[in-house]
DNA sequence: CTCCTTCCCTAACAAGTGTTTGGTAGGTTA
DNA sequence: TAACCTACCAAACACTTGTTAGGGAAGGAG
């Protein structure tokens, strides 16, 4: 169940959407670039060209600005993945399809990925921020499912730790988040492509 | 030149190295747990079981903090690094080795590793703090030279971007500090050797 | 005993924090 | 014109932040 964001707020509803979604892109770079903590609203405001206060005629708080940001980000997320587990697809094509669209959602959400890596951990502690973990439960059903289908189908190697090789999938993809710069050199697809040959066949030169 | 942290502090070299050792591993353990910003000193205090000022017995500041922990980690971890890539060793098994190392350090400085992978970007814009992109500069260099060494002698695929793959190894290596905890099932080494496996041959079966 | 050093406590400081309250310019509706 | 709504400002609020100054208990040195 990918609902996250809690409706039961005053003005979450009330504004009109397109200013509600500027002033999170704004919130959601500065967050991404000095850390939610170390972000004051102030800093927020001055990126928006408003006072501190003003903020507050549009949302509650400063952590719901951080919760919309991360729940929007995770929603449109899982409708990607459920797309790509509900398609009955092999599990080779499973995990380049998944690793394709982790990329593509990097593109496209890159602060809110780059948020969600580093408060995540600490954050999925406040019972408000419950879903994170939740997320990441069914995040590593659906990875390890595919893995031992693989191992099953003898498409991946049987003598590898699946957990280990699971966080090993997982890590090599969300932390090139850190990195990546949408309209860089390389298409989200092309780094997907390069990605994928480098876990799936390594990167030593075999003769053959 | 591993020299890193700065010595022209009043009270640095004061009290006996013991007691401050004991405070770092404290204010490292609530640093990586909460984030540094995230992280008052008084939280830190908490934890040492004394009161707030009583820190700046030891210390100059909370930032001088975090300064000796990241600095003593670096220091430490050059060390091995140099006496590595010094070993003349090729290409392949100079990768293996800064691997191996690389977990043992996980291993040992779990704290100051997850510290450093949370903070190092925006602390990098820090004058203060420039050791640490002089150091992940270092670090490119060393890794980079590796790998085209490799693709010179035929034993890494040439058809892989290099930066890309780069950074791929190095990612996928330090964000296992994410998860790893020191005592558990696997030993530092059989986990370098798992990743290893992975990264150089892949995870997709081939037969042969 | 006295002096001194070590290590911590008490108590406060100024600056910055997220947030609230009341107000107001400008446009829309009646 | 009058009433109303939207989106913001101005100014303050209570609280937390990192940091400092002065003091004092414990113990070793003379």
């Amino acid at each position: 169940m990918p609902k996250s964001s809690n409706s039961d707020h005053k003005k979450s509803t009330v504004s009109p959407p397109e200013r509600r979604e500027e002033l999170l892109a704004i919130a959601a770079r500065v967050f991404a670039a000095q850390g939610y903590n170390a972000t004051t609203v102030r800093k927020i405001a001055d990126a928006a060209g408003m006072l501190a206060g003003s903020l507050y005629y549009h949302f509650d708080s400063k952590e719901s600005m951080l919760d919309e940001i991360l729940s929007g980000f995770l929603d449109e997320l899982w409708a990607r993945y459920d797309a790509v587990l509900g398609a009955g697809l092999g599990p080779r094509e499973t995990l380049e399809a998944l690793v394709t669209e982790s990329f593509r959602e990097i593109d496209r959400h890159l602060d809110a990925v780059a948020i969600y890596q580093k408060e995540s951990r600490h954050l999925g502690t406040r019972p408000h921020f419950a879903y994170l973990v939740e997320s990441q439960q069914k995040f590593e059903k659906a990875w390890l499912g595919t893995l031992e289908r693989g191992v099953a189908a003898k498409v991946f190697r049987p003598d590898l730790d699946v957990r280990l090789t699971y966080r090993f999938v997982r890590d090599t993809v969300w932390v090139a988040a850190s990195w990546y710069r949408p309209g860089g050199r390389h298409s989200p697809e092309e780094i997907a492509r390069q990605y994928l040959s480098m876990v799936l066949e390594g990167i030593a030169l075999h003769d053959s």
